[in-house]
DNA sequence: GTAGGGCTTCCCACCATGGGAAGGTCAAGG
DNA sequence: CCTTGACCTTCCCATGGTGGGAAGCCCTAC
């Protein structure tokens, strides 16, 4: 399988596969005469694995981290889990400080006439006007 | 106010004020003699409203949109409400993707004994064992 | 033989920010 | 007068992931 088999088959673009295997994510793919990366099942597991890793949101370290334990027979499943509920936090982190300027966001924008005029509170508060409507 | 003044006064940091002035983000400060930049309220205030923006999440295009609106006397608010509501529309999609991620992450988290053993559902997903518990 | 599609490597871009080096400038204090 | 330290200047590099594209090789089909 060259390396557009292998991404068709996994979802994950030539250019970040060659990418991930650049950064030793994924080990360096066997090649044949021409200088062509091939790949088989296993590698195509692998590179799936990744890419819905990626898709839950995963950073590429703790990709590799999950990429490891999941090679590694041994493995305690505390281990992932705790990889797992670290990222559960930061992305809950994420979406609360989202939330927030999406609150404050609404507010202005609901206070904002939204017409032909030039007075806008939206513009108020990012200016720093302290009477602008709830500023929050 | 040298440069280092602006920073504290505006909670801009003095690299990212230079980088602004380099993108066009903002205009090039006066010199003195000696070569240092020179800012006074009017800077600091834009400085502030640059803060404040990117604070609520606004990219620096989107900024400089805002910027414009802001020091155009003749604008119409209603330009202003569209930049913040097609904002809070992006950041909703952020928001929902990452609840998406969080409930799948949660659930599979929920299901892990997370103890000594090696078994363990989250790798099951992400391996894409489809009899893993309840990979949506 | 030529055309096309795939593969290779290499460099560049994004977005926003920080780090740090090498060098100029100024004020205070010995 | 000289040093020290705190500024400032420009310049390059790194991050995290991804895409774009050029230049060149390889293979197949016609």
């Amino acid at each position: 399988m060259n390396i557009g088999q292998a991404s068709e088959a996994s979802g994950v673009s030539a250019k970040m596969i060659r990418y991930y295997e650049e950064i030793g994510l994924i080990r360096p793919a066997a090649r044949t005469g021409n200088n062509y990366r091939v790949y088989g099942e296993a590698e195509v597991h692998v590179l799936r694995f990744i890419k819905r890793a990626r898709s839950l949101g995963f950073s590429l370290e703790e990709t590799e981290t999950l990429l490891k334990l999941w090679q590694d027979k041994s493995r305690e499943s505390a281990a992932v889990r705790r990889v797992a509920t670290a990222h559960i936090g930061d992305l809950e982190r994420r979406i609360a400080e989202m939330q927030g300027m999406v609150k404050t966001l609404k507010h202005l924008a609901h206070c904002c006439s939204g017409n032909e005029r030039p007075d806008c509170p939206i513009l108020d508060d990012l200016a720093g006007d302290s009477s602008a409507a709830g500023a929050s």
